[in-house]
DNA sequence: CTGTTAGCGCCTTCAG
DNA sequence: CTGAAGGCGCTAACAG
């Protein structure tokens, strides 16, 4: 099927044929050896050198039982926030001398479960994942535990098994967020909520409601709205809202695009942001510092959130995977911008 | 260093010991081989699922010299327009049953070769890439060409070396938004360019100065300002052009963030968009539906892009690499919107 | 300092 | 229909 051009494939074989030396030589001598004389090393690297030669990786994995990969699942790698984490993880990975095997999920859980199984079969050497939104039980990852194999969980925890993770503090982020706009004077603050099953959705519709108790609001249900995590979500759950009789002079959107979609619909309607209601994501995506106002939004980590992915790996492997978890907490951070702000008394 | 938690790891052995069969049958068994009775096969997937048996894929890749994997080089994973790439890789690569390693160059040359080379010795079935910005020349990627192993390039094409590749008519593209710029009235229009020996934006950079002198307007160095793709390069062009005397009154920038970058400074400075200077941009990201007001911009397919390169590998595989390369040129199309709009006489 | 040997887990001739 | 044997390329005891 495939031609190599006669360019011959070299293997340690033929340069060892080729110097009279054993195989075994120039295994040692390619990986610096310390019982191997200098002159034989240099002998078998010029030659590896000026053959081409590249190590089999496969070959070497097999005996090693380390292929030196690690496997990433995300919902969707195109999402601001993924893209930025499996940087993260990319950039760690590769400085410590791993690859890394990025598979979406695209919020399958069927397809998860089949990535699972196929990074298993690849001998990854272990597993970084944030769970699609289908997902409601864990028993794939099992397979990972069992055999020992670290496993870190990232976001989008699952529930009913225990490992390693990385995630944010996302009930304080919200509470904070919240508190923000309680103490600019908000008093009736709607929340669009995600799936209420996707625990980093959850804990944020929690935060929002224990700052509203903090500060002796009453909860209302018909102010939250659950929606997904994408601009149309936002849009939706906008026009159900401006359906209502009254409105809230506030929306905390559980993410930047839901709130991106919110502020849309807002415009379209003449209702201005924030003097008419104020907005709020969380995030911090690029097009929270490019809408018009610009959104006050909770911003993650990202980056370093697949930094300490890809270290906590990195500590497993070397370390015993047995050991206790390690559960890595983030902290978020509040960026006010305008879209919050109560407006003084003087209106331009 | 790893203990497999007393769960052994199963292999076929194990299966064929305890059915009292031989390796060959259970191997054949398990890949539904058509010379193995009905009665053994169901013997052996009923142990090996029961037994939680999984396929070493490195011992079968050793063999088999194919990994079911590609490998995938970008200068940066979190941009919007690779990880939409990716994004559409991942999903026919999925689905023809291949994994995706993905790297980032990190705009670094030294860092790419180290890659290829990497990617090399992991034998990848094929290798789609997008050339760091530093990268010019492409002998790293002989490597593989030798061998025929097919290698398709998307979006950044490497000069030097002849390949298969997914492009954009990046041409055209510039040509009929300069065009459009002309037909809105604009009479001096500024470039800001990306890097030029990068072939995406020499190719921006050419349309543009094709549909000036299609429409007999003068070609004026001076208002060409090279900049990278990032939001800070607008910002940075954007302050040197408003120390000029005369402005421009439309900039057609290299890339979207460019642009974003651009307007920032522009608002700034009270430079009304699209009143005083109208800007364009390249890429249709999602800050440019977002920006006040919208931008005007290129689509460029990049999911579809993803899509093709993926497909041109899979071609390539199953027929012969050495065939004539693929050169896939996907259109571009203009989206017009308000920061390019002629406004009429009756300004608001 | 170097060679011999055996094997990682799987797959495919070649023989029954 | 099934088994035995050899080998993919590399590595690590164990001997010299």
């Amino acid at each position: 099927m495939k031609k190599y051009a006669g360019n011959k494939v070299i293997t340690i074989s033929d340069i060892a044929k080729e110097l009279s030396v054993s195989k075994s030589t120039v295994s040692r001598a390619l990986q610096d050896h310390h019982s191997i004389s200098d002159a034989t090393k240099q002998a078998v690297k010029r030659l590896a050198k000026q053959y081409n030669y590249h190590p089999n990786a496969i070959a070497s994995s097999l005996f090693k039982k380390s292929t030196k990969t690690i496997g990433v699942i995300v919902p969707i790698i195109s999402h601001y926030f993924f893209s930025t984490v499996i940087s993260g993880i990319e950039d760690v990975a590769y400085k410590a001398g791993y690859k890394v095997i990025i598979c979406q999920s695209n919020e399958s859980y069927k397809r998860e479960v089949d990535l699972v199984k196929t990074l298993l079969s690849a001998h990854v050497d272990g597993l970084i994942v944030s769970v699609s939104r289908e997902t409601k039980n864990a028993g794939h990852f099992q397979l990972f535990l069992d055999k020992g194999i670290p496993l870190v969980f990232f976001d989008r925890l699952p529930v009913g098994i225990k490992s390693n993770s990385v995630s944010v503090d996302d009930y304080q982020g919200a509470y904070h967020l919240v508190e923000h706009l309680i103490k600019q004077g908000f008093k009736k603050i709607a929340h669009f909520a995600g799936p209420q099953h996707v625990i980093v959705a959850k804990n944020r519709f929690l935060g929002y409601k224990a700052a509203l108790q903090k500060h002796h609001i009453p909860f209302d249900e018909n102010l939250v709205f659950e929606t997904g995590f994408e601009r149309k979500h936002g849009a939706k759950a906008a026009e159900l809202l401006l359906s209502r009789d009254t409105l809230p002079d506030a929306v905390f959107a559980v993410c930047d695009p839901v709130a991106i979609g919110l502020m849309f619909v807002l415009k379209q309607h003449g209702i201005k942001i924030p003097g008419d209601m104020a907005v709020a994501g969380f995030n911090d995506e690029p097009i929270a510092t490019v809408i018009e106002p610009q959104l006050t939004t909770v911003v993650q980590p990202a980056f370093d959130m697949g930094v300490s992915a890809a270290t906590i790996f990195l500590k497993k492997v070397t370390e015993d995977a047995d050991a206790d978890f390690i559960e890595k907490v983030h902290h978020t951070a509040l960026r006010i911008r305008n879209s919050s702000l109560r407006l003084t008394p003087n209106p331009s």
